[in-house]
DNA sequence: CGTAGACTTGACCTGCGTCAACGTGTGTGG
DNA sequence: CCACACACGTTGACGCAGGTCAAGTCTACG
């Protein structure tokens, strides 16, 4: 099998942006038993208050969205998932409370055992390591979405979350000025926690001024200097470690 | 040394809540060096923005909250750290964009330094996935912070959050009616996403309809069910695993 | 070529913010 | 032991960002 074709590749990659892992580590990750699920635009995968959850799920291509809703039905989205993440990587040592899952466009997951996870970080602490080092990278963007929702203004928060997906997309390492983005306004309305009327009005203000443009499935910038200001973007949090002595290693080789 | 006078005993008695720990294991953790400050309310004492940060910091007393904040200074706590929590034991790992630290009122912290943390860590797997279990936790109220600022009223997200710390002072594993906490309304406004202003007032809302009392120093539930429906509270995210089958350890104990 | 999901726009409404004044408690120095 | 300063809390009057409601348009696709 080749290097890039194997379906979990890309979570590999994603790993290894920031930990640093053997060969025999990253063939082990490789070789973790998957099962393929597609799944169309809205649906739900993992329930919001399921009990427990017994697999993490890879997101193989598409989109997806983890959710939290109120009594009312009302959903808050907290946090996008793109192609290359371990959507709930963490239910695999916490298996409660993790919010739902849903598709927000035609994608497919990959879902691995709870199970296999476990016993890969056991047997590799090196590999726990990583896995517990990237669910910190989506703690890091989480705590940015409550200061954004909680105190920025609709245009701002939304120019936030388009250079957010900018360089989450270009691999924690690049800005892309035009990447695929398959959310609905609807879908960004209940990330940024406004209405799907506002999103739409914010994204007039933010096309008109030339900072960007966002459609149902392609965000195009214009002006990442501006989009970041406006944004009040700072990717510090994000980026991988491009040098590699800082691509921290906790536990020994051997 | 008893056991009870350690300094770090807290923490160990928060890790085991929820993970398997041997005794050789727990007493490695109560042997890590520490650095006690005593600090002021108000004092920050890991700024946003910190390019990297060396240390984790214990609450041994007190009261501490995590924030970001706008460019115009405004803040958003993102999360409170009551004594026994390790406040950024993930920056142990990921020790860039953790946003910052300050003391919401007179509080001693323990510093310990990461790079004990990670000898510790490389030593002992089972304590790895302890320290990784606990910062899911972390990750889980954060969640729910983003749904409470996101999609919910402000009397409905100050009701959450007084749940939220009822439950947390009690160990996780108990409602108490009764609960020390030092934030002020300034503090309960930075955190829930509201001005001062409004947070009085909905405080007086819950006061006089007999939910709840809060004061600088003390939170006093009167009808916990009311509240919790209120507050649209389900402990499910929060509370320990109190059958001991279902502490997990994925790392065996050799 | 009809239907449904996504987007757009206008008119009006409201929860919360803003501003400003005043109360209240507590520690501190004269 | 007073006073007075400062942090915290409370209340009222008014404004506005964003919500709500409603009526479209546009596009993809079967």
């Amino acid at each position: 099998m080749s290097r890039s074709d194997h379906d979990l590749q890309l979570f590999v990659d994603r790993l290894t942006a920031r930990s640093v892992l053997t060969v025999e580590e990253q063939q082990a990750i490789l070789a973790l038993p998957t099962h393929r699920t597609e799944l169309r635009a809205k649906q739900d995968f993992v329930h919001d208050g399921d009990e427990e959850v017994t697999h993490s799920s890879f997101i193989a291509s598409g989109l997806v969205g983890r959710f939290g809703q109120t009594v009312t039905g009302a959903r808050q989205i907290t946090a996008f998932h793109i192609p290359g993440d371990m959507a709930d990587l963490h239910s695999a040592v916490r298996p409660v409370g993790v919010g739902g899952l849903t598709a927000l466009y035609d994608t497919t997951i990959l879902h691995v055992p709870h199970a296999a996870i476990r016993r890969l970080a056991a047997h590799y602490p090196a590999v726990a390591e990583a896995f517990w080092r990237d669910c910190m990278l989506d703690a890091a963007i989480l705590m940015q979405w409550v200061v954004n929702v909680g105190r920025r203004d609709a245009r701002t928060r939304i120019a936030h979350i388009l250079c957010e997906m900018s360089i989450r997309f270009g691999g924690d390492r690049q800005i892309l000025l035009d990447y695929p983005f398959f959310a609905t306004q609807d879908q960004l309305a209940d990330a940024v926690a406004l209405t799907n009327v506002h999103v739409n009005r914010s994204l007039k203000a933010l096309r008109t001024e030339g900072l960007a443009t966002f459609r149902h499935g392609a965000v195009e910038i214009h002006d990442w200097k501006k989009l970041a200001e406006v944004g009040e973007f700072d990717s510090a949090y994000l980026v991988a470690d491009t040098a590699p002595e800082r691509q921290k290693r906790l536990i020994g080789t051997a």
